[in-house]
DNA sequence: AATGAATGAGTATTCATTCAT
DNA sequence: CATGAATGAATACTCATTCAT
């Protein structure tokens, strides 16, 4: 009698059990009691879909970058002004982020662990790769088409990505210090003034 | 015959060695052994000196968020144009990121703390209130001398803060994707270029 | 319809798996998946033809010393002499040793569960007290038809089972030290040598 | 202050233990707090001077089996006949092995163990060669001098042996079935009987 | 002040056994 | 009959902390 595989479904069951508790508690003193609770599987369940706390973990990693680009590749075609574009992708950077605010320790500890560790910085590295890619593409086609004036298209994306990256930690940092919706797009727009043509 | 006081020789040479270990091995798999060898100290002195290895850490931590503004606010009184002194800023945190580029898994480690635990939390966001306080003075000398636009100041700080620690964060994952350095002071050059006014 | 009892079928399969698996990783370190996966069946297959892997150990150690002493027997009525018969015995047990020879480290896993459980020493010992009387019985017939020396059969018997259990012990020790076959008969001639009568 | 160095002392203390445990619940029953109780100390002290479990049981195998031959070794230059010598050493043995017997047990586990680990069947194989080659120079002596019939040196060092070892086991499994001195004596003297010149 | 031997609480992982299907 | 997903008891090992010297 074939049963449905779940197994798809236990992973998912346990890497969100693993989130919360990574979250509160951080990776080491999550104890894997602790997700098994929280995912209402047994420790022993754990075991048959993850090989081991480590291989959660990193599960978890590659679940949490994996971020949707997709919507963000589509907005290359838009034939919108490239300014009001990247306000666009800044306003869904950071209601993703807020959205996912949950995962914000988890997401600061995977950098303190790739500080660290070679395969989990190439990983992220990666992740910056592709961002800054097609970020660098958006200023490209502003210059193009003559709305931005001309500036190292690379500079540029580093520069939002690193004003993404660091509004992000200051906001985990100082919550109520900033209202990040807002002050993220403050800054995109301070940042543009400087390079929109009239 | 009184002896010098050495406990703060101690409390500094624990410091260093802890630094050392735990950007090599994180807070948790860094063991007071490692610690004690790397100090030159014995295990059971650690304990004379710091009631804990929680201690330790927070020690560490004060130590190493207690940076040296004073430099900084000097600057505040100098004549040269607003534009030229934030890019010598800018030059004084890469200069000093490079230098103490091994705490920088530390560092990180630490963010990754404060997004769980309260207390740290409310420390670093002193830190950056301080941070933020300084770069807003600067931007409003700037727009009262008439260099710079009108513009928020306090936003304008934000940005700039936010700015370095996503550069310092992208720097510790991808360390050759970008030079420290120049992205910090081109990054910084954009932002400029739509706050100065001619 | 009725269909053949394949329980019996099933029983010898596990056993044969058991004893591959419990020979190359002993009994503690074989997991009752790996007997599983062995024999062709499922985990759960196991528990309904045995109610525990202790139970397969029994099973195991039950067939595996029931040895075939019939043929032994049945040369007790041969009209040869004795000593001919004793050596002939002694091939019969080499041959047997060697044909089983995958399952030594199992027996000597035996010998030491046998040591420290009563239940299974008195099985083990049982077994060695009805191998005793069978070459007790060659001896006396030895003496009695005046090809011995008289000696004491069971002194006689023992000795000649130690030789054996000692030959094996050291064959697996050290397979490659001696001819097991050749060694067993030179062992036994060099006995029979003081025992027989020209 | 140095204190004097105790971990000779508690090396022995471990291993005294260990073998008394392993004697009652086997290698892998045992549990390292079994082992910390009965040798009065704490668990972690026994990782303080044994790195794992495993290696307190390749020390202890290492202790058990490094037999004193020197005494045998001594009886090579006694003027003594060679049977008579042979009769001793016997003795020797038996009185050996029932010193110990506690630790039989753990020897016949360390047996099933070499069955399938190279590493310590080359050890214990090396110890059999060891005593085979004095047990082998008895015999030359002996026939030599024209005490004992020309005979494979070899071949009676191996049976002696197997002797040993078969009665060692059978003494296990049955220890009320014989009395092992009077046994082991028996069997040589039928050995040597074939063996003595007149 | 300083040492480092000793402690024992804490936890990841394994695997015999069960049972819903 | 048969399966294999799920369970949870059991245990080796680590390491922060203590304290006799």
């Amino acid at each position: 009698v074939p049963r449905p595989d779940v197994s798809e479904e236990r992973r998912t069951q346990i890497l969100q059990a693993a989130m919360q508790v990574f979250a509160e508690r951080g990776f080491h003193r999550a104890r894997m009691d602790d997700i098994a609770h929280a995912s209402g599987l047994s420790k022993g369940a754990l075991y048959l879909y993850y090989k081991s706390k480590d291989a959660i973990i990193a599960a978890l990693m590659r679940s949490l970058f994996t971020i949707e680009l997709r919507g963000t590749r589509a907005l290359l075609d838009a034939p919108d002004p490239v300014a009001e574009r990247l306000i666009a992708i800044t306003r869904m950077f950071t209601s993703e982020l807020e959205r996912m605010s949950v995962a914000l320790p988890v997401l600061l500890e995977f950098y303190a662990v790739a500080a660290r560790q070679r395969a989990v910085r190439q990983f992220l590295s990666e992740m910056f790769a592709e961002y800054q890619d097609i970020l660098r593409a958006f200023v490209q086609q502003g210059i193009d088409r003559g709305e931005l004036r001309p500036a190292d298209p690379g500079d540029v994306a580093v520069t939002l990505i690193a004003l993404y990256e660091g509004l992000a930690v200051i906001w985990v940092m100082a919550p109520h210090a900033l209202h990040l919706g807002e002050q993220a797009e403050a800054s995109v727009r301070l940042l543009l003034a400087g390079l929109t043509l009239p």
